[in-house]
Parts: C-alpha cells; sequence; structure tokens
DNA sequence: AGTTTGACTGGAG
DNA sequence: CCTCCAGCCAAAC
C-alpha cells in the first residue's frame, strides 16, 4: 500500500499543531498517529522544512530518546523557554513531557 | 533508473 | 550515558 504524500503531510502538520505549550512528541509517535508507523524519518523531512513558519511548534518534536535534532540547537533553547523539564545530559526527560493521550488528563 | 541521504529507531557494545 | 550498527523508506541527487 503505497503512502499518500499530500495527505500524509498535512496530517503531520495537524498533529504537531496540536501539541500543547511545554509537551513534546517522537518522530516516530507523529507517523504513527498519522497512519505510517514507520515513516519517522519522513516527519523529521517534513518539520525541517517547516522550520520557518512560526505557526508550527516543530520544535517540541524529538526523536525517542528525547534528543533535540543536533543540526538544529536553538530547538533547545526553544524547550527550556517553555519550561520543558530537561535531564542534565541535555535530553528531555520524555517521562514527563512526552504528550499522549494520558496527557490530557493533567490538562483538565 | 540507480545510488545516496537523513531533524529516526531500537538494540548492542 | 556514550557511540556504533543495521533496518528502515521516501526524497533528493
Amino acid at each position: 500500500m503505497p503512502i499518500d504524500t499530500a495527505r500524509f503531510r498535512q496530517d503531520v502538520y495537524s498533529i504537531v499543531a496540536a501539541v500543547p505549550y511545554g509537551r513534546v512528541l517522537t518522530y516516530g509517535q507523529v507517523a504513527l498517529l498519522a497512519g505510517y508507523p514507520n515513516h519517522s524519518r519522513l516527519v523529521g523531512r517534513l518539520l525541517c522544512g517547516a522550520t520557518a513558519s512560526a505557526q508550527l511548534p516543530c520544535h517540541r518534536v524529538v526523536n525517542a530518546q528525547g534528543r533535540p535534532a543536533p543540526v538544529w540547537q536553538e530547538q533547545r533553547l526553544l524547550l527550556e523557554a517553555e519550561g520543558v523539564p530537561f535531564k542534565p545530559n541535555g535530553s528531555v526527560d520524555m517521562h514527563l513531557a512526552q504528550w499522549n493521550y494520558l496527557s490530557l488528563l493533567d490538562l483538565a
């Protein structure tokens, strides 16, 4: 089953745009929610071209280890400014910051 | 049309 | 915790 790139891109944007302030998602999670589990790299590709768009909080997307993009140091500053919990080694504390359906309970 | 690339991932050392 | 490696797959070259 081939991938619907146009729809995939649209879904990725919608998902990322829905991430609450101070919360993060992983590339794999976005790909999964968009309906294509093994396309985490494609998510990264799309967001790379979306950095210019201030409408999209693409800085709230990190890799599965909670590590920000090595080639984009500004991302860490943006996250810290939102109060995202970082561990001493420089990676996000995913246990606290990752956005999932359970996180919806905290927003109440 | 074939090869290389990468804002990924999970596991191994 | 760190780096390295193989698997991954559409996009870019």
